[in-house]
DNA sequence: TAGTGGTCTAGACCACTCC
DNA sequence: GAGTGGTCTAGACCACTAA
């Protein structure tokens, strides 16, 4: 008695695993398509049910995306998730109000002791830093300090290289450094005298403070942002059940 | 030709339907048990296989709930699900630090032209009124200003009816009025004197405001909620992939 | 022991994509 | 036409619950 069942893993859970593994082990990297549901079948040896089973339940927790005809692909992060789309919805009933990004800054920087540790560099390391507003018919309601680890984004600093408002594509094409996931963590705050400047309201103003952790394959951390918003352009809604 | 697709609703999609078509219109309610896989399979004049995989899909969405060798519930709301939940967590490394609750105020009251409008019920009307202070370890962190239809919720503003900390299980237990979800919405101000004076903070500080409305069944709101909090209490983590 | 959900298989048929 | 995923069925066997 008590043999039960200690290590009664679904066939299932071990297919998803299994490609989980691909994935963070970067043998499949965003945007790969997977082997066919009678090939993963046959390579793992259960049967073609149970595959789809283990592709479905990726598939809702967004890690793959299915094309009927052509295949089974390896998600792209995809940023419209960030919380930062909850700034200035809402605004004239509508929705797809779209936020212009200009750069107002960019060099390589000595970071602050808390940048560095962050971005797994000594004190004192000299980063990249880009600066950028946030514009809704030409009125700033964002500003932008992002700092990156220079030697995997080598040149990034030169006005040469066009920075677009989604920036993460532009990495991954130039520097082919995948970008895998992030983390972000939203708080509160008043806006100090620059700030207030930036953004055309009073000091000591609300202000939305949004912190981003962006990672590239084995966890590499590879960018550091802040972004403050005016509070008053902010609103995120959610459903309880 | 061209008879192509119009109406292929696929078999599972209508079971979904038929489900949440009965938690929608009240004939089944948050608790209940509904009928096992075969039964529901011989009703709809579907295979089993069928229901399942329309189940797994409302589990999933967390509008059901299974016990194996039990049977599947209709979920009841949870209020775990808040984003209120992301108020001082973070704060001593670990989780779990519970905000205790305790009524300032309580009484019948006029509500204000939007609160009125917002209960659907005519300016100038007389609503109940409790006011909250949630508090972490005798510091207290959040101020709670809730409105209610009042005969909904008849004689809850006599001190006899106790309120708990979650009072939504006791309005359903003592009122017989379900809960079945509810929205909020999260934006940012600054303290007035009155709530910095409460919360012990500065005026003009920085605070959360969360408003939530909820809903009984047939979408009658039955709440509407401002809680004020420090905002240096709060912090909101997501992912992105 | 009967009834429930959980896992797994085998196979039919369809819709879509690409060559 | 060959290959992919999408839907649906039928049935076997197991694990858990309750009486």
């Amino acid at each position: 008695m008590n043999h039960s069942n200690e290590d009664h893993i679904p066939l299932y859970r071990r297919v998803e695993q299994h490609i989980l593994d691909d994935i963070n082990q970067g043998r499949l990297v965003p945007g790969d398509l997977i082997p066919s549901e009678p090939k993963l079948a046959k390579q793992l040896n259960v049967s073609q049910g149970t595959v789809k089973k283990a592709l479905d339940n990726l598939v809702n927790e967004k890690r793959l995306y299915r094309h009927q005809g052509k295949g089974t692909y390896v998600s792209t992060i995809n940023f419209n998730n960030s919380l930062f789309r909850f700034f200035s919805y809402g605004d004239a009933s509508g929705h797809g109000v779209r936020i212009r990004k200009q750069v107002i800054e960019r060099r390589l920087k000595i970071g602050t002791k808390h940048i560095c540790q962050q971005l797994d560099y000594p004190p004192e390391s000299e980063l990249l830093y880009i600066k950028r507003g946030g514009y809704i018919h030409d009125q700033q309601i964002l500003i932008e300090h992002s700092w990156w680890c220079p030697e995997l984004v080598p040149g990034l600093e030169k006005e040469e290289i066009h920075i677009p408002d989604l920036m993460y594509a532009m990495v991954v094409e130039t520097f082919g450094v995948p970008v895998v996931r992030s983390e972000e963590t939203l708080t509160a705050d008043i806006a100090n005298q620059q700030t207030a400047k930036a953004l055309g309201i009073k000091e000591n103003s609300p202000v939305v403070v949004l912190i981003r952790h962006t990672y590239s394959r084995n966890n590499k951390m590879i960018e550091y942002r802040k972004t403050i918003g005016r509070a008053d352009k902010f609103s995120y809604k959610a459903e309880i059940r």
